[in-house]
DNA sequence: CGTTATCTGTCCATATAGTGGATCCATGAC
DNA sequence: GTCATGGATCCACTATATGGACAGATAACG
């Protein structure tokens, strides 16, 4: 019933277990039935329900405080099974742990799913102020922050301009700035430069810098980046850093496409 | 309606949305439709119309040949998700090699579920005849291959003897040899070696031998485990492996609890 | 310490969403 | 050619999920 905007044809549960999955993994400390209610846009008691479903199978899992949810034992294991073909997080490990080692701040591996990235693994730099605003599970309409934009920019043409209008509302959710043209002036740098800069567009004063990790078929799926607050990333040191992730992602790049 | 023996109350479709992710999990080389309706015990019609939900979301995706279906990025996205609050597979990782590599035999991580153990990662070893019996995605009841001979005999008495009870039927299917008699007889060899071994129980000439790992409750929760042909497990040389997989299961554990 | 606010968990009448028998089509074996 | 197998689709039927309403639990407040 409720909003039907997009309800494919056959299963509706289907989607709504999605829904929750994704809402869940989002919250990075666990997340509540009243929350996930207004995230997914459903109601209280079917929220409740599903969940007690999906516990049932493993799938979710009460934090021992008994309050939140979190994603279960059985998806962890169904998504290691899933993991070996697909053995990027594997993969990434070294490049991250060189990353945040010689850059000194917070690295970063996304995924890209259709219309957005989502955070899949981070690994803290020794720089004591950190920023906080990507973790695991975060998922980003493309064009927002580093990841999302140097994905982006890897597309073809087309693609990019149907994208920038179907994302142009979550974009909106995330900062006034991301408009179409403001985004399109960032795609040229990363054009330019082969890595993506996110001058603060989230939140001020907290930059990114991303490059983009091409699968098999040569498609941007996956990314690479690295955040920090303003002032590590001067004009000065910049190259430098787009230097280490490029040399990582084409790293990734390879290990992912001709072996 | 179908069967309905153990439907919870609530959702029946979470229910079989689980149950056909986990089916697809377990087919080493992709599933297809009727194969999933034999084996989950619904309707053709069913399984094809959950599976193209699941595959709107992303959760599975069919093989590039067309025909079969296999587990999809989305369920690798959230299983990484999940993976930073269940580290095993990661930490496994060195133990697996190490084992692989100073045993010649292919070495394996089980996880346990409920009444089954869920194999999650394989490593090859270098000794050319390899039995293929057991692979990433394959569930078996508890007290069934080494691995979940060496969990069941870790947990409490009362344990055994339900978990006894509810899998003889599963367990039968393994191979007729799997009496409960037959069961404690390893489960004693267990207490007395600390590690398990499978005299070719499933498949004539299949050996296996595994250790338990423990996690920070100190529940058995993993195996380690080693599998070869009946010759590679000679009197002489099974106390050596069982020494590799002990060290490797109490280096493990100790990641697992100790802080 | 009663009042208010918030959130979890449960009930149940309702109708919507899922079900599966039947059918058609594509492919391949013989 | 026939037959067998499996994928895909249709649609009448009703079993199943739905969500408004309510009960219980916990915390915040004046």
């Amino acid at each position: 019933m409720t909003d039907g905007i997009e309800t494919a044809s056959g299963t509706q549960v289907v989607h709504r277990v999605a829904l929750l999955l994704r809402a869940i993994a989002a919250q990075e400390h666990g997340a509540t039935v009243a929350g996930l209610a207004v995230t997914t846009g459903l109601t209280r008691p079917t929220v409740h329900r599903i969940l007690l479903g999906l516990s049932a199978e493993g799938l979710v899992t009460r934090a021992v405080d008994g309050g939140t949810w979190q994603l279960g034992p059985e998806l962890y294991v169904l998504g290691a099974i899933a993991a070996h073909r697909y053995p990027i997080r594997e993969l990434a490990g070294p490049s991250l742990t060189r990353l945040a080692e010689t850059t000194g701040e917070s690295a970063f591996l996304s995924a890209r799913r259709d219309l957005e990235t989502v955070c899949l693994a981070r690994r803290e730099g020794a720089f004591p102020i950190r920023s906080h605003v990507l973790h695991e599970g975060l998922r980003l309409p493309l064009g927002v922050a580093s990841a999302g934009l140097v994905i982006l920019a890897h597309l073809p043409d087309a693609d990019v301009e149907r994208i920038l209008d179907a994302t142009a509302g979550a974009r909106g959710a995330w900062g006034r700035q991301h408009t179409a043209k403001q985004i399109r002036r960032l795609l040229e740098d990363v054009r330019r430069d082969g890595f993506a800069t996110n001058p603060g567009m989230i939140v001020e004063g907290s930059w990114g810098m991303a490059a983009a990790v091409f699968d098999a078929t040569g498609a941007p799926a996956y990314a690479l980046s690295i955040t920090g607050i303003e002032t590590r990333f001067s004009a000065d040191r910049r190259p430098g850093l787009g230097r280490a992730l490029l040399t990582e992602s084409h790293r990734l790049s390879r290990a992912l496409g001709g072996e």
